[in-house]
DNA sequence: TCCGTGACGCGAT
DNA sequence: GATCGCGCCACGG
């Protein structure tokens, strides 16, 4: 059996399993960890396991960068994904949660794929929005990454609802790269000691390339060899995660433009933290955002008096920290 | 492209 | 503390 595990920020755990022939035989939400639990106590021993999330906190081994090799790799062939600090404490809510799903499933007799033999009784780290590209052997293009999405599935996945939401089908694409790994069809990204990320074999019979020629890529382990950058133009910016991590914050905490970095995903993207909220014109609560030491923003002009209306607590004319940081999205 | 700019962070002074 | 220098990274000319 092969199960597919999907980490939201805020949706909780979406779960799907596909048995040898690929067809979905089961696709469910879990709120949390607890949820889940019992559920994953179920499956056998030669269950294989994908999770969408890091498996472990990065060891630090690019010359100053805190990202993980995996991810390197993988943004060298325009393929953007989040960054994984180097510390737990330093991850989003949604990345600790994921660390403990790995833990837990280690524990139960599943660990995390860090090279060697493939196989089934163990757990890898996937990367869903990677493994369409392998599957489908082209860039999403112009339609919606939910299409794209569906689209990549429709041949290798048999029964999938059509009503199935983005996380649903990130999580069938999870369980069908465990499905690629087990039957020697997958390709790996990263270091071994530092976390693999496993993606379908490109071009196999399964990928059905679509679009030949413009589109076509290639993603294999040569990543010295410069291939053609790709990029997709709907994916996730940073500023949108910038909008959305901000539009969270609640009203009465604050969060620092190093804290919005981290959770948007850059850890030293501070100083554009700053750049993209001058620039764009989101509808945000840009007064909650202040600087290291716990300095209002400039802009809006009356941010600390908003604050102040929220319930902030001051010192001076700064914000106090301790007392009222957010501590990130659910 | 390349390069200057800045609603940043951090360690040094 | 305040300020400075330097690294960081998205934007825009």
């Amino acid at each position: 059996m092969f199960v597919g595990i999907d980490v939201s920020a805020s949706r909780g755990f979406d779960l799907c399993v596909l048995d040898e022939k690929r067809h979905v035989s089961l696709l469910l939400k879990a709120r949390d960890l607890d949820t889940l639990e019992p559920i994953l106590r179920q499956f056998p021993k030669t269950t294989t396991f994908a999770v969408d999330a890091p498996s472990v906190p990065s060891h630090g081994l690019l010359a100053g960068k805190e990202y993980r090799v995996a991810e390197h790799e993988l943004r060298k062939l325009g393929i953007t994904l989040y960054y994984t600090p180097r510390t737990e404490t330093a991850a989003p809510a949604w990345m600790r949660e994921g660390f403990a799903l790995y833990r837990l499933l280690d524990s139960m007799g599943f660990p995390i794929f860090s090279g060697g033999e493939a196989g089934s009784g163990l757990t890898i780290e996937v990367y869903p929005h990677l493994s369409y590209v392998s599957l489908t052997g082209t860039r999403r293009g112009s339609s919606s990454k939910l299409e794209w999405a569906r689209a990549a599935l429709r041949r290798p996945v048999h029964g999938l609802p059509a009503v199935a939401d983005q996380d649903a089908l990130d999580a069938a694409c999870a369980a069908l790269t465990a499905w690629h790994f087990v039957n020697g069809r997958w390709v790996a990204y990263g270091d071994a000691g530092e976390g693999l990320i496993v993606a379908p074999y490109p071009k196999t019979e399964l990928g059905h390339a679509e679009a030949a020629g413009a589109d076509q890529l290639s993603l294999g382990f040569e990543t010295t060899s410069a291939p053609r950058a790709m990029r997709s133009p709907h994916a996730s910016t940073f500023a949108d995660r910038v909008a959305s991590v901000v539009s969270q914050i609640p009203s009465g905490r604050v969060a620092t433009y190093g804290d919005v970095a981290r959770w948007a995903g850059k850890p030293a993207g501070a100083r554009a933290v700053g750049t993209v909220l001058k620039t764009r014109q989101f509808e945000l609560p840009y007064h909650r955002v202040v600087d290291a030491t716990g300095r209002p923003p400039p802009h809006p002009a009356d941010a600390a008096a908003k604050l102040r209306a929220e319930g902030v607590r001051f010192d001076g004319s700064k914000v106090d920290l301790s007392a009222n940081r957010w501590h990130g999205p659910r």
